[in-house]
DNA sequence: ATCAAGATTACCT
DNA sequence: GGTAATCTTGATA
């Protein structure tokens, strides 16, 4: 695959309405690149995170020293720790003060593979189940991608982290659910993900 | 100063 | 289906 730095999202992207984003980053491609190497793939699944009004978003209580990021102008990645032993990545959403984001469930591999099953496995000889599951929730996005809380902060304008756009998935395509994993404003229909993925996190 | 909860995952039966 | 692992954060039970 072809990395085409002339497709990176520009920032009025990000300052949309999070709801939109959210929805609008599925089937956008997601890029870490270093020296050595181009790690790509394909968003299948994301949540939104609107502190204003969504008590289980890190910046509903307002800004604090872990959730600073969250609250910068869209277009920024916020890198969460969570239960002793995982990293999850958000995209900053929305005007800077805002303190709203979109969390990145789940993935399609598409460049890297080997990285990825290295980073997740310590191999590159993967079973089926093992290829389904590089991406498929996360805290996994993390482990594979290398993404710790260095790059809690990230510009996703810069060089390093970026997304790629790519043609608009049809809207028949896109289920809307409730989110998984909180505990409080459950009800909210705010995970979007592509129906006919095999890539996703959870059914 | 203390402590419960946590935007999860892997492994068990 | 169920739960252990593991530790930072932020509210103060």
């Amino acid at each position: 695959m072809k990395i085409d730095i002339s497709q990176k999202l520009p920032r009025d992207f990000y300052l949309n309405d999070t709801l939109t984003v959210a929805r609008d980053l599925l089937g956008k491609i997601f890029v870490r690149k270093t020296d050595e190497t181009i790690l790509a793939a394909k968003i299948v699944e994301t949540e939104a995170y609107i502190g204003a009004v969504d008590e289980s978003a890190h910046s509903y209580n307002g800004k604090t020293k872990r959730n600073e990021v969250m609250f910068r102008e869209g277009g920024h990645l916020y890198v969460y720790f969570t239960y002793g032993m995982y990293y999850c990545a958000n995209v900053v959403t929305e005007a800077e003060g805002t303190g709203n984001a979109a969390l990145l469930r789940a993935m399609e591999p598409l460049e890297g593979v080997d990285l990825f099953a290295q980073n997740r496995f310590g191999k590159t000889e993967l079973s089926e189940k093992e290829k389904i599951n590089l991406l498929n929730g996360p805290a996994k996005i993390c482990m594979a991608f290398g993404i710790d809380k260095e790059k809690n902060g990230v510009d996703l304008l810069g060089d390093e982290i970026f997304i790629l756009d790519a043609p608009p998935v049809k809207k028949s395509e896109i289920t809307v659910s409730e989110r998984i994993g909180i505990s409080k404003s459950k009800e909210l229909p705010w995970r979007f993900y592509l129906a006919n993925s095999k890539f996703i996190s959870r059914r």
